[in-house]
DNA sequence: TCAAATCTTTATAAATTCTTTATGTATGGA
DNA sequence: TCCATACATAAAGAATTTATAAAGATTTGA
């Protein structure tokens, strides 16, 4: 597997140390330069999938830095800093960065927070989804599939088999599917849950009259598996 | 202009008042809720742009609140916490969370670093053109070819359209497509989507009876595939 | 300014979904 | 076993939602 490549720029060995350390404990492999013209070099060759900057560099303004880069590298930019003034911080954000931190910082938080840049800069397309064998609801489409083919649920019914299917393997009670899905005044109209139910099931099971996935709890419930 | 939406959720009515203060005079349309039950139906109703959720909630933790809404909600979650152990952050950031302010905060900052993250997240498509079988459509031109031959197509058809297809196979809400193509205060004017789409089915589809583009989904909203 | 194009509103038929009713089957306790 | 209750399912009727045309209002461009 290739090591995410995160680019530091700080003209402190110390702290390029210490961000080293943890980061390489962490999986990453780290890049280090010492002042804005040699980070934007670095950014430009190796195109790291986050950089750190340290607003306070010798040779440029860290602001400036940070515009540079940004005219071309479209990956996280985390800001260091020992500045804590509300009007440098949203500069900083206003010019692009994606976070900023203020000296001293926690490590945890700081690898935390990388974590997520990255994350979110990795896969923007978020496609969540819930899988049961054959049967696959897509949360984000908002849609269901059965053996790879799309099935036509009503508004209701997906509202239904989405609630019993969130909370796979646990009873739901006529009460609670009632509520949620119906409202707070529906709680004692079980029937239209056999309704919906048997709808439901000839739909996503292949044999309604014994079912794989939505079972009954008599006098209770419904279940999901 | 269509405001873009933020969903508070917080049980302090003092904080949701400074929040949305603050956002509203940012051009930000506020939603408020002040539990997160409440919290999760605005947001499966209305998917706001972004949200605000505070950790102290009295009905559920707001450690669960953040995992419900993660099933299916992809866009920026901000966490508001009186929380500063390092533990709680990096706990919320890796359930997902997208940024975490500790109380008291900077309205300032806190506006800087929603601005950033709401940007991140708007498409980031950078593609020239969306090809979809005999549809094509170039973003650069602005123009739309069906088998080759341009296809008419008014600003507003345009623009509605080009939402769709940026978002292939995702199911969008009524309200979500009016509140991005006419703006926040036509959330309700459905009847201007069913004219809009019955004319783009007109000019796009072989069969506006049976399309094969774009799909109707009941009392929900549309599809593009 | 005028004409054309586009957007908004209204009207109505068609389609879909929800609710209710009816009927037969299954379950569990006395 | 019988009986009361709960469940499954089909189907009819009610309500809602959608598609579409077309008329009126507004905007745009020559």
């Amino acid at each position: 597997m290739n090591r995410m490549q995160v680019l530091v720029i700080d003209d402190e060995p110390q702290i390029r140390k210490l961000l080293q350390i943890n980061l390489e404990s962490h999986g990453y492999q780290v890049l280090q330069a010492s002042s804005g013209r040699e980070g934007v070099q670095l950014a430009a060759s190796f195109s790291p999938e986050l950089i750190i900057l340290d607003l306070g560099l010798p040779d440029q303004n860290g602001q400036e830095v940070l515009k540079i880069l940004r005219e071309w590298y479209s990956a996280p930019i985390f800001i260091l800093s020992v500045q804590d003034r509300e009007a440098d911080i949203v500069d900083a954000l206003d010019c692009g960065a994606t976070d900023y931190l203020t000296k001293p910082f926690r490590t945890g938080e700081l690898l935390a927070r990388i974590r997520g840049a990255i994350q979110r800069n990795q896969n923007p397309i978020n496609t969540v989804s819930l899988n049961f064998g054959d049967l696959e609801l897509d949360l984000i489409a908002r849609l269901v599939r059965k053996n790879g083919e799309l099935v036509k649920l009503t508004s209701t019914e997906y509202h239904l088999l989405l609630l019993l299917a969130k909370n796979e393997g646990k009873v739901l009670t006529h009460n609670y599917l009632l509520r949620e899905v119906w409202g707070y005044s529906y709680q004692t109209e079980t029937q239209y849950l056999r309704v919906f139910v048997a709808s439901l099931r000839k739909k996503i099971e292949d044999d309604p009259n014994s079912p794989k996935h939505l079972f009954t709890e008599n006098r209770v419930g419904y279940r999901f598996q």
